[in-house]
DNA sequence: TATTGTTATACTCTATAACTATA
DNA sequence: TATAGTTATAGAGTATAACAATA
């Protein structure tokens, strides 16, 4: 998601022969959960992209923080489980973490395999702006929504997934 | 998105030292727009894949073949402008859709450099049963909605993006 | 000079198979 | 026999630069 942000409304002067830019009828398209959810997720995408590029996380990265935050000693395997990314995959994203110095791991207490995951004290200052910077670039990637309406916007989303 | 749907809640039996797979506190991610987004669109893009598969429709084909039932001549340029797809990205997806027969590029009315695209009979009749199979499948991906709370989902989610 | 469609290309994301060490 | 973590790798998806034909 590296420039998305860049292609966003693109209000240029009408040139030539394109009869109408975004004239096209796609009411079938718009009427559809996973059509709305896709483009939805990809507005916020971009913006959340954009500010927290100043903080070198991709969304990934801060959901893995914010839950070492709120669960210290998590495995890979519990985080992979929790977010749906496969195990391979998870690999790089903790070694890199570890690199920066924003996460450590340490042997699990009771199962010779596992390794538990543990912030550094560069990775709770980090999460804490990180979860501020969120914060607010929610409010404002949704700031067409009332709080309530907010509200019921994630409470609706939650029961396709959950 | 190829097996995605295979990864779903995977409740096996609770082996060794897993401390609770999915016991983890994950409130921040919970209360964000975009999370939650994020996760309702991969359930239904599983549901989607799984189901239209037997199309041999992924969601951006399916975008596209709608948006020509109901806008025929659409020109390559404003379905990507629709859909946020890049001009180098679309290329493929047409020349694949040509090949299958489902469309037909003829050359646009009054701009030398423009092609219309077209819907074949072959693609008239996919589109339409493709239209009524999604269609079908949204309703079961969003079942846990009832008809009134999947419009307003609709309704606030095109608050964010459009 | 700008736009449509295109080629080539690169980088990221997502997926599978198979290995190791532990259990 | 099964699980945690890992390696290697392949396939989508998404991005940029640059070109030809046309406006």
């Amino acid at each position: 998601m590296a420039s998305t942000t860049s292609r966003l409304r693109s209000r240029a002067k009408p040139a030539s022969a394109d009869s109408g830019n975004d004239r096209l009828d796609s009411h079938v398209l718009e009427s559809l959960v996973g059509y709305n959810t896709r483009r939805a997720f990809l507005v916020i995408g971009a913006v959340f992209a954009e500010r927290m590029a100043a903080y070198g996380l991709k969304p990934v990265d801060f959901s893995v923080l914010s839950l070492l935050a709120h669960n210290p000693g998590a495995t890979s395997r519990q985080l992979c489980a929790k977010l749906d990314i496969l195990p391979p995959n998870f690999v790089n994203i903790v070694a890199a973490m570890d690199r920066r110095g924003l996460i450590e791991r340490k042997p699990h207490p009771f199962d010779g395999r596992a390794v538990g995951l543990h912030l550094t004290p560069a990775g709770e200052a980090l999460v804490k702006e990180a979860e501020r910077a969120v914060i607010e670039l929610e409010a404002e990637a949704s700031s067409k929504l009332s709080a309530r309406e907010r509200e019921t916007l994630i409470r609706l989303l939650q029961k396709i997934y959950l």
